[in-house]
DNA sequence: AATCGGTTTAACCATTTGGTTAATTAATTC
DNA sequence: GAATTAATTAACCAAATGGTTAAACCGATT
């Protein structure tokens, strides 16, 4: 049989539910039939629960947190740098919605784990604290701190994805293209909103 | 027996677990062992699990809905007020540091449920908009609408707490002490931060 | 076509877990 | 203080769930 790579298939479904469930809520009877196999299958190849949901913890992992350093690490202009960063990452959350309230959820689960995989990540938060430091001593902005400024930017990109099904209730009637507008405003709003806050006057 | 109201312990017991595991995660046993009683005393008093569950939730939403509301009704001036509400509600969530993360769970596991509760409370979202929309016809805040200066500040608010675990390990060396000063320091900055963004130039 | 290795499945197993029952103990009422 | 009601527990139950096993299947090799 083998119509595709199982493996792939697994692991498409095992994401899907996870992110969706969190880990305490996933059942491997629902990741199986999301990917259309046996249940012993599952095992076959992840061995247990812990294993398969580790892998989906890293590839979740290596797949948004380079976003950011990334474009920080460019040569742009640091304002623009802002735009692009905030943007981007807001397009790239609202395209998986369940991936802040998810790994917000696992980070007070199991922030040891999590604080592991995203070394192995290699990513480099200390070049982007440098990054913000020296725009810092050439007074183009105005700041308490770098880790300020950096953790003011995330909250703004993240939160709004993290609640959205409440605040889509409570703000806009449930109405989804409401909320989906309003996304889509915050991708340049909210570099606006932190650029006017962060000028020297 | 009975030595103080056990209806009480329970329910402070199952609060505990319940917003440190979700849902999910929490087991009824854990929730008895921590209550010190026996496990069906669980559903002596409280039926089933959803049930408990339901009082949890309500009475956490009754906990930590009111408070932004309450501060931006008072007749204080504007600017005062985000200095209040700001503060305020960065205490009231540090002090209980998993609320933040479980909410957001909550609201993408059950959203629903979770409006249902919140319009129980009472909570009128409209009138805080109200507030900021007659600030904004005044020329005294630039925003492009109450509902993102509503979301940008409870997003400010929310996150740091809700990331507290992984950022204090990737900003701070997992420096406790360092993440507390902080978060006190956003109490002020968060404020600042925000007010920067919205005078008018 | 016989065989052999990797893949897939149905059936099964052991544990966990939410929930129940029947009996015991503590309070309350008469 | 006996009778009645409420609170509490130990033991038990059934369903759900993660995981295993042995057999079947399938494609390639000889």
């Amino acid at each position: 049989m083998k119509e595709k790579n199982t493996e792939a298939k697994i692991l498409e479904a095992a994401k899907a539910v996870f992110i969706e469930k969190g880990k305490d809520g996933a059942k491997m009877q629902a990741i199986a039939d999301k990917a259309k196999i046996n249940k012993a299958l599952l095992h076959y190849y992840f061995r247990s629960k812990d294993k398969l949901f580790n892998v989906v913890i890293e590839e979740t992992m290596f797949h948004f947190l380079p976003k950011v350093e990334e474009t920080f690490l460019s040569d742009d202009n640091f304002f623009d740098k802002i735009r692009k960063v905030v943007s981007d990452y807001i397009s790239l959350l609202s395209e998986n919605p369940f991936i802040p309230a998810f790994m917000l959820h696992e980070i007070n689960r199991n922030p040891d784990g999590l604080f592991n995989v995203m070394m192995k990540s290699g990513i480099r938060i200390d070049l982007i604290f440098t990054t913000i430091q020296k725009e810092l001593q050439n007074n183009t902005i105005n700041i308490v701190s770098p880790q300020h400024f950096f953790i003011n930017l995330l909250s703004l990109c993240i939160f709004p994805i993290a609640a959205r099904p409440l605040m889509q209730r409570a703000m806009f009637f449930n109405d989804q293209k409401a909320y989906d507008d309003f996304i889509e405003e915050r991708k340049t709003q909210t570099a606006e909103f932190i650029l006017k806050a962060i000028k020297v006057s």
